[in-house]
RNA sequence: GCGGGCGUGAUGGAAUGGUAGACAUAUCGGACUUAAAAUCCGUGGGCCGUAUGGCCGUGUGGGUUCGAGUCCCACCGCCCGCACCA
C-alpha cells in the first residue's frame, strides 16, 4: 500500500532543499556556470498559474544543469516599482510601499510550497532602496558619459490626475483613470540615448543565436532602419531652406507639395504672427500621441501661402502645407509629398485638389492613378520617369540608388541612414520609482546628486489624497544643498520609468549585496544569462532597454564586453489559459460561471438547475470572466509537482496550454501511481527475470528525456515518461532491475516533480538527495536493438514488414524483400523498377 | 497596408524527408466489489468486413522525391506583431 501524501512529503523535502543550501549558489572556478532566469514577477498579490509554468519551466532547466555538473544560478526577485502601488493607495488610503511589501511577502509564501530550485539568498525587490541606489549611482555614471540628456518632448498629458500618460493608459483620447480629455503638452524630459545603439542593436541580432526567430524580426523592424535621401526646399519668397527626408528619392519628379508636421518649427514662427494657424495646430493637435488616436484622425491639412522650389527644377513652385499626419521626430519633420506613388498623400491631394503626377509606370499593366496610388514593391522594375536621363526602365532599388548618387554628385542632397528607434523617455510624475538622482540649481543648473548621498531615498510620509506627484508638494523632501555649490537647491521629483528597473536586475543578481552597482568578479564568472525565459509581451521594450543597459553598464565599467548581450538564449513561453463558461443574463449581458458551478457532460457543461452553458475554449484568464485558476488551491488539493507536470504535459511550451480539471487530476493520478509502483518495489520482491527489456526501455527513455529537456520539449519528455512507467508497471523482472529503473525514473522526472522524486529516491534507498544525483546516462549499447522491423513498401506504400538483423547487408535485405508475400503480388511476376533500400530505416519496391 | 506564424482523430498534442496519430483526456466494454470509489485489463481517425485484411486520410489545389504532415508554389482559414515612419 502507499500513499501519496503531498502535504507531508512536499514541506519535508523543502525543508531538506534549505538545510542542504542546495539551490544556494557560490562562485566555483572549477565548474561550469550555469545561470537561468525568469522574468521576475510584478509583486500583484497573488502568484497566477502563468507564473507557475514560467518558474516550472526555469527551474526544470536548474535542476537538470545542476544534476549535469554545474553551478547553477538560479535566482528571483520583485519588480516591484510601479502604478499600481500607487493606485491602491490612492482607491484604500494604504501606502504603496507597505501595499508592495506586503504583497512580496504573500508572493514568496505562495511560491515556496512549489518547491523551486531558487537562491532565496539573492533575492531583492526593485524598491529595495538598496537596489535602486545603485541604479541611481548608474544614472549619474551615464550622465558622465552622455548616456543620458534632458529635452523637451511632446507628451500624453492628464489635466485632472495632473500626470503623464503612457500611450496604453489613453483609452478613446481620455485618460484610463480620470476619463479627462488627454492634452498634448510639451515637459523636459530625461532621455536615454539608445538611438546611438541603433546601428549596433540592429547588427548584433545577427548573433542571437538562440533566440526566437520572431523576437529578432520584431526587434529589427522597432529599430526601423532605412535609407533614403535628404535634401532641402528653397523658399520662393525669402530663399531660406527646409530640409526634407525622403525613402523614395526616385518619385522626386512627381512631388507636387511639401508638408510639414504641425511641430515643426516653421509651423511654430507662423502661428505665432497668424491665429488661423495656431488654431488649426492647436486643433489637430488635441488629442493625445497614441496610435489609436492618430489612426483615427482624419488627414487634415493647412495651406501657409508658402512656395518653395523644386530642387531640379527651380521654376516649379511647390505649395507648403502643415500637415496633421507628418511627424516632427521622425526625418525631418518636414516631407515631399508625391500623390502618385504613396496613397497616403494621394488622399491628401484629392481632398485639397492638388495635382498628381505619375513619374514611373508598370511595365505590364496600364496604370492609372485615381483613388489608389500606383507602389511597387522596390524589387519591381518599372518604366522610370528620371531627372537626368528621360526613361529608364529599372527597379525601384536602382532608381533609389541613382538619385541618391546623382544628388550627391550634383551637391544638393546627400544619402542618409535613418532610425525608427527614439531615444528612450525615461521621466514619470509619479512617487511609487526610482527618483532621478540630479538637483536643479538657480546657479549651477542641472546638478548630479553627489555618490556618497546615494541612495537618495523616496520619504515616506506622502499623501496621495490630491491629483498630481506627491513628491512635488512634499514640505522638505525637495529642498537639498546644491551638490556644486552647496547653496539652497531643488531636488528633480520625476521618478524613473519601471523599465529602467528591470533593464539591469539580471546583472545584479550576481552580486546583490554588492556596494557598487555589480561586482566585476561576479559579474565576469555569473554573466551572461545563459537561459532566459519570459512572455511573448516583453519581447520588443523590455529586452531591447536590457540590451541598451548592457551596453551602457559596459561603458561605465559595471560590466565586462563579453556580457553586452546579456541573454545568451531566450524561450518565449505561452500563456495558461481556462474555458469560459458563460449564459446570457435576464438583461442580455454575459454571466460568466466558475468551473466548480459547471457540471461537464460529454463535452456540454450545465448549471445545477440544468441550464446549458456557452463553453469558450482556452480564453485568457480574467477576474471577470471567472475563470482564473488559483496555484494555491491546486497545492492544497494536488500538490505542487502536480501544478508542476500538468502545466508542462499537455502542450509544447512555447505554445499556450489550456488547464482543465480532467487534465490536473490525470496528473495527479499519474504521480500517485508512480508513488505506489515505487512502493510495490520497495517490498523487494522479483515479478520475473526480463530484466533486459526493462532495461533497454530504461535506456531508451534516458537518451529520450535528455533531448527532450535539452530542447525545451518537455510535453514530448513527459510522455516518453509516462510511456516508461507503464513498462515498469507491466515488467516482470528482478527486484534489483526494477529498483534501478524506478530510481532511474525518479531522476528523470525529478526535474517537474521534485518532491515526488525525492521521496521515491528515499523509498528506495537512494544515497542523498536525488537534487544532488549525477543526471543518469543512457548505455549507448543498450539503445540499439540486434533486430529492426523493416516496413516494407510498394510504391511509397506500406504494404508488409520484415525482421531482420540490425546489421544484415543491403543484397540480403533486398533478397527478403522480394521474398515477401506482398511484393510477390504486387509484382505479378514482374522485376522491380527500382528498389530502394535505407539501412535500419525502411526498403521501398518501385514497380 | 507591411512583417511573421499556424492548420494532424471528439480534445491537447507526437512524428532527424522513411510504418501518421506516440503520450494523455473524453467515450465505450470488461475484471475486482453487495455496491460505489480507487485500481487493473481492453477499445479508442473514417469507411467496408465476423475476421485475416482492404480502401481513404495531416485545410484546398498543384509540384519536387523511390517516398511528403514535414520541402517548394498558389489559394483558403485562423492567430500574432508593427504601422500616418515619408
Amino acid at each position: 500500500m502507499s500513499n501519496y501524501d503531498t502535504k507531508t512529503i512536499e514541506p519535508k523535502w523543502q525543508s531538506a532543499w534549505q538545510e542542504a543550501g542546495t539551490f544556494v549558489a557560490n562562485r566555483d572556478e572549477a565548474k561550469p556556470k550555469y545561470y537561468v532566469l525568469e522574468m521576475f514577477p510584478y509583486p500583484s498579490g497573488r502568484i497566477h498559474i502563468g507564473h507557475v509554468r514560467n518558474y516550472t519551466m526555469g527551474d526544470v532547466i536548474a535542476r537538470y544543469k545542476l544534476a549535469t555538473g554545474h553551478n547553477v544560478l538560479h535566482p528571483m526577485g520583485f519588480d516591484a516599482f510601479g502604478m499600481p502601488a500607487e493606485n491602491a493607495a490612492m482607491a484604500s488610503g494604504g501606502h504603496p510601499k507597505t501595499w508592495t511589501y506586503d504583497n512580496i511577502d504573500t508572493m514568496v509564501d505562495q511560491m515556496k510550497p512549489l518547491g523551486f530550485g531558487l537562491d532565496w539568498s539573492r533575492m531583492f525587490a526593485t524598491c529595495d532602496p538598496e537596489y535602486y541606489g545603485q541604479q541611481q549611482s548608474m544614472f549619474i555614471d551615464f550622465m558622465e558619459k552622455g548616456l543620458v540628456y534632458r529635452k523637451n518632448a511632446v507628451v500624453n498629458w492628464d489635466p485632472v490626475d495632473m500626470t503623464v500618460l503612457a500611450n496604453e493608459q489613453v483609452i478613446d483620447g481620455k485618460g484610463w483613470r480620470s476619463g479627462a480629455e488627454v492634452e498634448r503638452r510639451e515637459l523636459t524630459q530625461w532621455f536615454f540615448k539608445i538611438s546611438d545603439f541603433s546601428e549596433e542593436l540592429l547588427d548584433a541580432i545577427d548573433g542571437l543565436d538562440d533566440w526566437p526567430a520572431k523576437v529578432k524580426l520584431m526587434q529589427q523592424n522597432w529599430i526601423g532602419k532605412s535609407r533614403g535621401l535628404e535634401f532641402s526646399f528653397e523658399r520662393v519668397d525669402n530663399g531660406e531652406t527646409i530640409p526634407v527626408y525622403t525613402t523614395r528619392p526616385d518619385t522626386l519628379m512627381g512631388a507636387s507639395f511639401v508638408g510639414i508636421s504641425p511641430d515643426h518649427p516653421l509651423a511654430k514662427e507662423l502661428a505665432e504672427k497668424s491665429p488661423a494657424v495656431a488654431s488649426f495646430i492647436s486643433a489637430v493637435t488635441k488629442g493625445g500621441t497614441t496610435e489609436e488616436a492618430l489612426e483615427k484622425a482624419e488627414k487634415l491639412g493647412y495651406y501657409t501661402g508658402i512656395e518653395v522650389r523644386h530642387p531640379l527644377h527651380p521654376d516649379w513652385h511647390l505649395p507648403v502645407w502643415i500637415a496633421n499626419f507628418i511627424l516632427m521626430d521622425y526625418g525631418t519633420g518636414a516631407i515631399f509629398g508625391c500623390p502618385a506613388h504613396d496613397q497616403r498623400d494621394l488622399d491628401f491631394c484629392r481632398k485639397y485638389e492638388l495635382p498628381v503626377i505619375e513619374t514611373f509606370q508598370s511595365l505590364t499593366d496600364p496604370i492609372m492613378v485615381d483613388d489608389v496610388a500606383f507602389v511597387p514593391p522596390k524589387t519591381e522594375k518599372v518604366t522610370w520617369i528620371n531627372h537626368f536621363a528621360g526613361l529608364t526602365v529599372a527597379t525601384g532599388e536602382e532608381a533609389i540608388d541613382a538619385t541618391i548618387a546623382f544628388a550627391e554628385e550634383q551637391g544638393w542632397g546627400k544619402g542618409v541612414t535613418n532610425y525608427r528607434l527614439r531615444d528612450w523617455g525615461l521621466s514619470r510624475q509619479r512617487y511609487w520609482g526610482c527618483p532621478i538622482p540630479v538637483v536643479h540649481c538657480e546657479d549651477c543648473g542641472v546638478v548630479p546628486e553627489k555618490k556618497e548621498n546615494l541612495p537618495i531615498a523616496l520619504p515616506d510620509d506622502v499623501s496621495f489624497d490630491q491629483p498630481g506627484n506627491p513628491l512635488d508638494r512634499h514640505p522638505t523632501w525637495r529642498d537639498c544643498a546644491c551638490p556644486a555649490c552647496g547653496k539652497p537647491a531643488k531636488r528633480e521629483t520625476d521618478t524613473m520609468d519601471t523599465f529602467v528597473d528591470s533593464s539591469w536586475y539580471f546583472a545584479r543578481f550576481t552580486a546583490p549585496r554588492a556596494e557598487t552597482p555589480t561586482n566585476m568578479d561576479d559579474a565576469k564568472y555569473w554573466m551572461n544569462v545563459d537561459q532566459y525565459i519570459g512572455g511573448i509581451e516583453h519581447a520588443i521594450l523590455h529586452l531591447l532597454y536590457s540590451r541598451f543597459f548592457a551596453r551602457a553598464m559596459h561603458i561605465c565599467g559595471h560590466l565586462p564586453e563579453s556580457a553586452i548581450e546579456p541573454f545568451d538564449a531566450l524561450f518565449t513561453q505561452g500563456m495558461v489559459t481556462h474555458a469560459i463558461y458563460k449564459t446570457d443574463g435576464a438583461d442580455g449581458r454575459p454571466v460568466y460561471h466558475y468551473p466548480e458551478d459547471v457540471e461537464l457532460r460529454d463535452g456540454t457543461g450545465f448549471l445545477s438547475d440544468g441550464t446549458e452553458v456557452e463553453i469558450i475554449p482556452s480564453a485568457k484568464m480574467s477576474k471577470s470572466k471567472n475563470n482564473v485558476v488559483d496555484p494555491v488551491a491546486i497545492i492544497d488539493q494536488y500538490g505542487a509537482d502536480t501544478a508542476r507536470w500538468f502545466v508542462l504535459s499537455d502542450s509544447p511550451p512555447e505554445r499556450d496550454v489550456e488547464w482543465t480539471a480532467a487534465g490536473a487530476e490525470a496528473a495527479f493520478k499519474h504521480l500517485s501511481r508512480v508513488h505506489r509502483i515505487s512502493a510495490d518495489i520497495a517490498e523487494g520482491k522479483d515479478t520475473g527475470s526480463d530484466d533486459n527489456a526493462l532495461r533497454k526501455a530504461l535506456h531508451k527513455t534516458i537518451h529520450d528525456v535528455t533531448m527532450g529537456v535539452e530542447s525545451f520539449g518537455f510535453n514530448a519528455a513527459i510522455a516518453k515518461l509516462y510511456a516508461f512507467t507503464n513498462v515498469l508497471a507491466k515488467s516482470k523482472a528482478s527486484h534489483a532491475a526494477r529498483r534501478e529503473a524506478v530510481l532511474t525514473l525518479a531522476q528523470l522526472m525529478a526535474p517537474m516533480t521534485p518532491h515526488l522524486s525525492e521521496e521515491v529516491w528515499s523509498m528506495q534507498g537512494g544515497e542523498g538527495l536525488i537534487a544532488n544525483a549525477p543526471w543518469p546516462k543512457a548505455d549507448e549499447s543498450l539503445l540499439v536493438e540486434d533486430t529492426v522491423t523493416l516496413p516494407i513498401q510498394v510504391n511509397g506504400k506500406r504494404r508488409s514488414e520484415i525482421t531482420v538483423a540490425k546489421d544484415l547487408d543491403k543484397a540480403e535485405v533486398e533478397k527478403l524483400a522480394l521474398a515477401d508475400e506482398a511484393v510477390i503480388k504486387a509484382l505479378a511476376g514482374g522485376q522491380p523498377k527500382k528498389l530502394i533500400v535505407v539501412p535500419g530505416r525502411i526498403v521501398n519496391v518501385v514497380i
